[in-house]
DNA sequence: GACATCCCAAATGTATACACTGATTGCAAA
DNA sequence: TTTGCAATCAGTGTATACATTTGGGATGTC
């Protein structure tokens, strides 16, 4: 049986993607965020494990890390549940998210500018995605993040680095969720050039205000959607 | 031997303090935090299975928390390390810092206040200590730690407590390398003070500028120490 | 003497067996 | 019929055996 696990896909993909917790993490975080686990439902340790063809150990590395990721919900002796986000929650996340995010931009701002990373980070304000199509849309909250955690690495702090990247595991699965619920995004790739703009000019309060207008605007687009 | 470990002191605190991992986790972090193991000490795992009366297992669980919380570096396949705290880092602590609890600060006072916590955020505030006495110094790193968690609370955002909660740990950290090098504390209660009756009144941009002059000047006192 | 190669040892990475706990169900007695 | 107790079971908590990797040291050759 050993044998047998080791021969397959797995062996291949294990180099490229590291140790078998981080590949579980990866697949597991991507599986809750797009919808694969629905909110609630209850993830024993022994099914994942034969799912994604490793053992417990891995499993449960995983899994608390997506518990500190808030995606899983711990209960002793009990297991893992996929976590549903109440309104209240849902605030505080958005709450949350325009103290990191307002910061960032404005430290990005602030900051003495890495060319190649501002480039990049112009190349990803553009991404635009067609209503309708679904690939494309997927593409975009992909780049959606990139963005985002781009801004937080101009501001040059590895601890808000993590912060914007931690948010986004939230973020992403609210996205998803919108991805069945109608164009979500509409707007948000000419907000994203007016963030860029305001870090590219180097202008502080407006690149925080345009930040702040853009987290309050996703925010009240999710709940629209309520 | 297992019988023996099983029959020791450990059992009777367990049901107390929770699993093993979590007592390992409390321990561990403790004596990083009060420099039992020094910067750069290589932590091997079965050797702290030993030390702590435990299988690597919860060793290996409690010490990527402690990874998370910036206390230790991970070398995959080489293991874990006390982490060093570079000048940069302890730049981005600080500006990170302020960012979380300056906004936990502006929100506490912006927010229906709960009288309990606003009581318990009064007793805390007023913890003195009293020079050369190095118990009461820790009980006021202690107090610090309530305080600054407390105002978090009051911000009634999980979210900005968890942030909150997690800086302590190299906070309090630099505050005991402090305990070997002098008065470090001195004015903090005074300051204290200050955050607690801005907050009281509900006066937002007082709140966030006196938690920033606290950070700031806590910030230049390590500094100082270098 | 220096360098390259191979092998071994030490440490983590993973798998799995065993222990413990809490919940549920079934049975018996009131 | 209901209640309480006990036994069983499902699932995590922990320990440990085994696999894999990596770095260093010894040995042999150029």
């Amino acid at each position: 049986m050993r044998k047998l696990a080791r021969s397959g896909l797995r062996t291949a993909s294990r180099a490229a993607a590291g140790s078998l917790r981080e590949q579980v993490y990866n697949l597991l975080r991507k599986d809750i965020i797009t919808g694969v686990y629905k909110p609630g439902e209850a993830l024993r340790e022994e099914v994942l494990a034969e799912r994604y063809e490793t053992s417990r150990t891995p499993v449960r590395e995983a899994a608390s890390r997506l518990e500190r990721d808030q995606l899983l919900r711990f209960v002793p002796n009990k297991g893992y549940f996929v976590r549903h986000i109440t309104v209240t929650e849902l605030n505080e996340l958005y709450e949350y998210r325009s103290i990191i995010e307002c910061a960032a931009a404005e430290l990005a701002a602030r900051k003495e500018p890495d060319p190649e990373l501002l480039a990049q980070l112009k190349e990803l304000s553009e991404v635009r995605y067609r209503p309708e199509d679904r690939r494309s849309y997927i593409r975009f909250i992909e780049a959606d993040t990139a963005f985002h955690i781009g801004i937080a690495r101009m501001a040059r702090n590895e601890l808000l680095v993590r912060a914007s990247t931690d948010l986004r595991c939230s973020i992403e699965r609210l996205l998803y969720a919108g991805l069945d619920l109608g164009n979500y995004a509409t707007g948000l790739t000419q907000e994203h050039r007016e963030i860029y703009d305001a870090i590219r000019n180097r202008d502080e309060p407006r690149a925080r205000e345009v930040m702040m207008r853009h987290v309050l605007g996703s925010k009240s687009k999710v709940f629209s959607l309520l």
